[in-house]
DNA sequence: GTGAAAGCGCTAACAT
DNA sequence: ATGTTAGCGCTTTCAC
């Protein structure tokens, strides 16, 4: 049975008292130098550690922050982690992820534990199912400090984190216009995310712009984003049925992406002479591929970071905070004509 | 402030004491149904939830275990994820997952804290730095079980689970034998990791029952995996700097694969003409990429899973385990002639 | 300068 | 059937 050294014990084996032996190891000026010494070369010997659970218990707080997003599989939001883990780490705050992979339950279940677990704070980029986040407004109402990255809910009265997704959408659109599509598709996770709803209007505002009729028929949704490769196949497949095929399409996300690469491959439809794709992605072996696509690029690495220092300076802060922001990070074009 | 519920408020709420409502909330025998029935709803409308760290301390556990790994954005470690959380999620423990990104440091803060932290036990993957593994040895002795998975070190007596790298390696380089290279290198992650030195002895079995030399200066070692693009792409110019050029190469983990073709493409190098590829490496995209690499893959989710049956079963052991096991996963070679 | 004791949220042994 | 109390490891008054 594994059991880590206490104050106790360092106090027994001292013949001093707890409150003595916890006092020297803060650093107290009034122990005794000689005292001091003592206790921090007994502990330094021992190689004491203070049990970070107690302290939880005492001060209330445990200097962790919880995570909850789809998949670290995902190579957005393993930048995503990286840059949060790079703020968190130095300012003292460890980190626990959770993954949803796009499931509601999953996600109510991780979160409600992250909770009670006393975590000081929660990031949280919504599942593709969750559209009742009432368990969450419930947390924050009772004063758990949240931000909201990439997948956001405005039923919470919080900081927010997002790409722009609707310039990016836009961009990615009128690429395939410029390359001469006329017939776009849009294909892209479940219809209540807030990064569907804004790439949506992106992909409809560069239509608008160029003259291109806006097709319902056109837009396929994906309820898991993807998670199951059957809902891209299914959806591109119906896509390559109608009766005016869409000669482009821009997808929504990086599972999406590399899914519908695999179902064109299957189908032995050529990218990009019979279709032109282009897609948010952040996967860095997208220059590896044939056919390839042009992507939208997140600054997942910079999103990561300034989501957590949002979230610990709510946390740290001495007032309730009021005044919350929505945070709009540009992303990028990478063109790549295969 | 957040300020989860308590059992002393239900107890206030209710005029009852702690006890009685800890035992309502348990389902004690002890308990009248209508007190019970009382306890639970009010617990129900507050959606009251045990705090976990008062728990923890109090049973001196955490029902949660700690991963130590290199970076979750490679694949396989992804994947092993998956398995881990699928097998201890049913049994009702948390995951909490750390990355090293190969650097010592970070693995031995990572895992002091996480032991400090009262995880019930450790799954472990040493990171490319790694050679003293003293305070992991520390941790063990004193009690806390732990399971070493992929990088594994025989300094510590207990369960170790491995893919078959000796065979997956000797397939990878006897299968561009067989494609007709004379001169094959080895592109691996610093020389001191478990796996690095069972892939080079799977590299060196290929060549000598094909009776091809072994060349020392075909041997390339990346101290950091990788982590680092310079690493791959000085140790793969310098291959191509020999006098004898080789005509092949196995690669011997994910990152390094990647990282390869990418070095290849700049240098304009002919993959599969010039020089043919295989590598260890679990990314499921390899199939879109052009050129692109045979490959050994790993049974990574199925590791996890076993990895995380064995630790749980270490965690939960009545008695002391001295048995210890090495488990060996089979490989399989994905064969692709771009 | 040091010790005793209370309290963080919970369970369990011990009353009643 | 319910209440009281001690204790998990730690910090922090309050005494001396």
């Amino acid at each position: 049975m594994f059991e880590p050294f206490t104050l106790k014990d360092i106090a027994k084996a001292l013949g001093l008292s707890t409150s003595t032996v916890s006092r020297a190891l803060r650093d107290t000026h009034e122990i005794s130098p000689e005292t001091k010494k003592l206790v921090l070369d007994y502990a330094q010997k021992i190689n004491y550690r203070p049990n970070p659970i107690a302290l939880s218990l005492k001060e209330r707080r445990s200097k962790s922050i919880g995570v909850s997003l789809s998949e670290v599989a995902n190579q957005y939001f393993a930048q995503v982690v990286n840059g949060i883990e790079s703020i968190a780490y130095d300012r003292g705050y460890h980190v626990i992820i959770t993954q949803t992979h796009e499931f509601y339950e999953r996600e109510k279940i991780n979160i409600q534990h992250l909770a009670s677990r006393s975590v000081d704070g929660l990031l949280v980029s919504l599942s593709a199912e969750t559209t009742d986040t009432s368990y969450l407004q419930n947390l924050h109402q009772r004063g758990l400090p949240m931000v909201f990255f990439d997948r956001v809910t405005d039923q919470i009265n919080t900081h927010q984190l997002i790409a722009n997704n609707v310039k990016g959408a836009f961009e990615a659109t009128e690429y395939l216009i410029k390359q001469g599509c006329k017939r776009i598709a849009h294909l892209t996770s479940s219809d209540h995310l807030s990064i569907s709803v804004e790439r949506l209007n992106g992909y409809k505002q560069a239509l608008a712009k160029h003259n291109l009729p806006f097709n319902e028929a056109y837009i396929k949704y994906c309820a898991h984003g993807g998670m199951f490769q059957e809902e891209t196949d299914i959806a591109i497949r119906e896509l390559m049925n109608l009766r005016e095929k869409p000669d482009g399409i821009f997808v929504a996300s990086d599972r999406l992406s590399i899914g519908a690469l695999v179902v064109f491959k299957d189908l032995k439809i050529k990218v990009p002479q019979e279709m032109v794709i282009t897609g948010f992605c952040n996967s860095d072996v997208l220059d590896l591929m044939c056919p390839t696509l042009t992507s939208v690029r997140q600054p997942a690495f910079e999103m990561g970071q300034l989501a957590t220092d949002m979230l610990l300076n709510l946390i740290e802060s001495k007032y309730p905070v009021h005044d919350f922001e929505k945070k709009i990070l540009d992303t990028s074009l990478s063109i790549r004509n295969s």
